[in-house]
DNA sequence: TAGATTGTTAATCGATTAACAATC
DNA sequence: TAGATTGTTAATCGATTAACAATC
């Protein structure tokens, strides 16, 4: 296994390459070239292929990529098969929603506990998944021992959460709260989603031109 | 007004510029340099220069910016006091969760009108938003000219119905499908969320290392 | 074998960083 | 005026593209 450090534009492009290699294997194509799969995807051959070398060779020459077995190497770099445990903090509108639309599964995850502060919540669920009182969230993380939590919860209250989350030992924070998590450890990894940011930059590229 | 092409990472920083100066703005900051900017953003003050000077010179010699002057400025580019039409397709768990927690008003856009497959749905609303037929999508767009079109509905139903509304004026696309949206049509702005890629991207990092 | 397509090195392009003169 | 910090040009760095020898 080379140690070599992989750039960040390569690994935003690695879930997207196994999801276009999914639909290749779902519509039962078995090889595909560099050519065709930059085609499909809007990048260019050369990117394809410097980007898979960056693991290794998958491919054969005067063939191409056989599409079931590079999808199952990508998958197994992105750990796919991985059960990474999740807990989900602040059961409202978005919580919900991700706890029921986002597959979890599918990205080697396993979404174990909801937390919320409101108390008419607590021994309700949602997607199957059970919505507990913040109180039992020390005990249950060292219980369950998740490693991810995803946080839905309003800007006020995520910082000193995240200090505490990070003492019971989460090293990934998904953050969906209205602010940009920035944590010195450098051992938690932290991806910010921000929806409106994603928004205003459709509306300015419409506008543009 | 510069005609110049802004590239895509300067589009990308620039709500995020946006939500940092409201942040200042909150905090009664009156002025900021580029180099105290850069500390709390995570990036650097040239960058920050450079960015700016994309759209004009904004600061001032041995003072930096003005915080609330350059926030305007920005969210007029970005078009933030625009009232783009916007509608949302799919009232599903996802659908609800969109109109339910994003800001469209804070983003220049005002979602007028939801749509669903699903007869049970229509009559009810959500987020103060109308649930509709998507059998009065054709007049609804006639009568009411929404630009943008939030997509949250199944990948199979999804490519069939942008062709539609493209013919029904649609000019933006936020695609919340699990596909990646792709329009031949140079007018059409896409913008693709794949919350599912961003999870793996962040098990991928914690994994790594 | 001939044709196709990879893996990989070299060339190019674009974005970020550094430097500094201009100026408030 | 002196100090600070911008606007802007030049230097560097990294990512993408092009090219081609290796090889299936």
């Amino acid at each position: 296994m080379s140690k070599q450090v992989i750039s960040t534009p390569v690994i935003r492009r690695l879930p997207r390459y196994y999801r276009f290699l999914g639909d290749l294997e779902h519509e039962k194509v078995e090889r595909i070239s560099s050519r065709e799969l930059a085609l499909r995807m809007g990048l260019s051959a050369s990117q394809i292929r410097q980007d898979f070398n960056c693991f290794g060779g998958f491919g054969q020459q005067g063939y191409g990529y056989h599409v079931k077995e590079l999808r199952e190497i990508i998958g197994g770099i992105l750990g796919v098969r991985e059960k990474t445990g999740v807990i989900l903090i602040g059961a409202g509108n978005l919580g919900k929603a991700i706890a029921a639309h986002v597959d979890f599964q599918k990205c080697g995850c396993s979404l174990i506990g909801i937390f919320d502060s409101d108390p008419l919540l607590a021994g309700t669920s949602t997607a199957g998944i059970p919505i507990m009182p913040m109180e039992t969230l020390d005990s249950f993380c060292r219980q369950h021992k998740p490693s991810v939590a995803v946080l839905c919860i309003p800007k006020e209250a995520a910082q000193t959460l995240v200090e505490i989350l990070i003492s019971y030992g989460i090293g990934g924070f998904w953050n969906f709260s209205h602010f940009d998590l920035r944590v010195n450890n450098p051992d938690v990894i932290v991806e910010n989603v921000h929806l409106g940011d994603s928004l205003m930059t459709l509306a300015f590229c419409m506008h543009q031109e």
